[in-house]
RNA sequence: GCGGCCAUUGUUCAGUGGUAGAACAUCAGCUUCCCAAGCUGAAUACGCGGGUUCGAUCCCCGUUGGCCGCUCCA
């Protein structure tokens, strides 16, 4: 069972043509960089979720998990500097076409003059005067300056002359720092706090790409972990430990995932310290799946500021009011499960090379479908049936009936169902089973009572803890 | 957004200025079918909109979508 190589597109491909995912909007020509999870990707996205839920939120005492609005108060992304700094005032060069930044172009030809506070027009008006050249080619040609918001804009109001400009979120995490006060003061706890929220965020990228790796749309699960000014390598260390162990648990391959620290000059200006971890794509290299930043009290600071609102925490054990800092690990969701079909993805050679089978080795956990019920005949259809619905309430289960069993087996092989369930003609007379196991390819019989047993004891058997 | 390449059924590929074929996949039937068997039958495509033409899937223009490069990030 030899291993071929896989690439990126040949497993896009796969997810498509079997129901993961779907090209958005696809019957009136797509939209460019949108997806639609089908029926199976949809199945996944919830266990990984939930098993992002269960370590996460119920696996650590101090989180609790919100659910806050994607449409927020436009003066929270005044405040977050999302507004103002979410943009890049950008240009290209009328001949050979590079693009670069207009400020930075400046910044580096004009050593005199301050950019920063100038505005676009003024900023326009240097890079138009003739005297900032193509760092590429040496020109003195640019296209005016355009302005790339990152944000989504649209309204709100009930009449047209009374709209105003909201925008959608483009990080969950906001809505979390503005709960902080509500959720400190109705779930009564005391620091250590982590906020934790499963939601989708907007970003108008200017390139997206790479199938869901970087889309417009795209879900985060997040956390806000709010503690004591002075404990940040404890926690930020203790957060990176569960990172390892969550990574773990969805069964991705140790060897394709790595944690790297960001150097000092890359770092995000609010940010004193972040670690990435990555996944090893294929085809693509090491691409970002969630980071974890210590944000310092940065947010809180502003939020203050802004709303004017006091968002200290009066620490009971020293009678002090101060602000907490705060560690934030924030994951892509999507990310997570495009690294999770690629890494459980292989095609296996068969009988020296004549046949192949398509085997998604996802954690049964987290595969579309735990079980899959099928009769040998269809002449056994309505008795396998009677299985099928013994099941199907408590485990995502599938039943199949078309195609010869071997074929059947290939399906679900395809798509990473850990167990099929086949009904015989022996069935009948001894209420038996056999139970096919995907990865090793044997088989069990079991009795029809048992079931439910066998399939509690396969999933306790194979869950990575 | 800019430059380059591309667009035929679910997928992978043929093909022609007179509206299309295959393989695999899918569906129905036969087969006591346990790792893609076989037989019979069925459905499904020229991305969209203009133009040239008696006629365009094929030529031209536009548009949409995809892939590859330039800026960002989870």
């Amino acid at each position: 069972m030899a291993e071929k190589e896989k690439t990126f597109e040949e497993i896009t491909n796969h997810l498509v043509t079997s129901g993961f995912v779907y090209p958005g909007s696809e019957i009136y020509g797509g939209l460019s960089n949108s997806w639609d999870y089908g029926p199976l990707g949809a199945l996944v996205k919830n266990h990984v979720k939930d098993l992002w839920l269960r370590h996460f939120v119920r696996g650590i005492e101090y989180n609790v998990q919100i659910d806050p609005a994607i449409i927020m108060n436009p003066k929270v992304w005044e405040a977050t500097g999302h507004v103002s700094n979410f943009h890049d005032p950008l240009v290209d060069c009328k001949y050979c076409h590079a693009r670069f930044r207009a400020d930075d172009l400046v910044k580096k030809q004009l050593k005199d003059v301050d950019v920063d506070g100038m505005t676009t027009d003024q900023l326009n008006d240097i890079v138009q005067s003739g005297k900032i050249v193509c760092p590429t080619c040496g020109k003195a040609s640019f296209t005016p300056i355009r302005q790339f918001q990152m944000m989504f804009k649209t309204f709100i109001g009930v009449t047209e002359d009374h709209t105003s400009t909201v925008y959608l979120r483009p990080e969950t995490a906001q809505g979390i720092f503005v709960n902080f006060k509500n959720v400190m003061r109705t779930t009564r706890r005391k620091l250590p706090v982590g906020i934790c929220d499963i939601g989708k965020a907007f970003r108008n990228e200017i390139t997206p790409g790479n199938f869901t790796f970087r889309t417009r749309e795209f879900e985060q699960m997040e956390i806000e972990f709010f503690f004591k000014p002075g404990e940040d390598e404890k926690w930020f260390q203790f957060y990176k430990d569960n990172c390892k162990a969550f990574v773990e648990k969805m069964g991705l391959k140790d060897e394709k995932v790595r944690f790297r620290d960001h150097e000092p000059a890359e770092l995000a200006f609010y940010s004193k310290a972040t670690t990435d971890i990555e996944y090893l794509f294929p085809t693509l290299g090491w691409g970002e799946l969630m980071g974890i930043a210590c944000r310092g009290d940065y947010d809180l600071t502003k939020h203050q500021e802004s709303s004017g609102q006091d968002l200290t925490y009066l620490d009971p054990d020293t009678n002090t009011r101060y602000l907490p800092h705060v560690i934030e690990p924030s994951f892509g969701l999507d990310r997570l499960m495009l690294a999770l079909f690629c890494d459980s993805y292989e095609v296996q050679s068969l009988d020296d090379g004549k046949d192949s089978r398509i085997v998604m080795h996802l954690d049964p956990e987290l595969a579309p479908y735990t079980i899959a019920v099928m009769p040998l005949s269809n002449k056994l259809s309505d008795d396998a049936k009677k299985v099928f619905d013994g099941l199907r309430e408590n485990y995502d289960a599938i039943f199949d009936t078309t195609g010869s069993i071997g074929k059947r087996y290939r399906r679900e092989d395809a798509i990473g169902t850990p167990l099929c369930i086949t009904y015989d003609f022996d069935s009948l007379k001894d209420q038996m089973v056999t139970v096919r196991e995907r990865d090793s390819m044997k088989q069990e019989r079991v009795k029809i009572s048992d079931l439910n047993t066998y399939i509690q004891n396969f999933l306790g058997r194979n869950k990575v803890l």
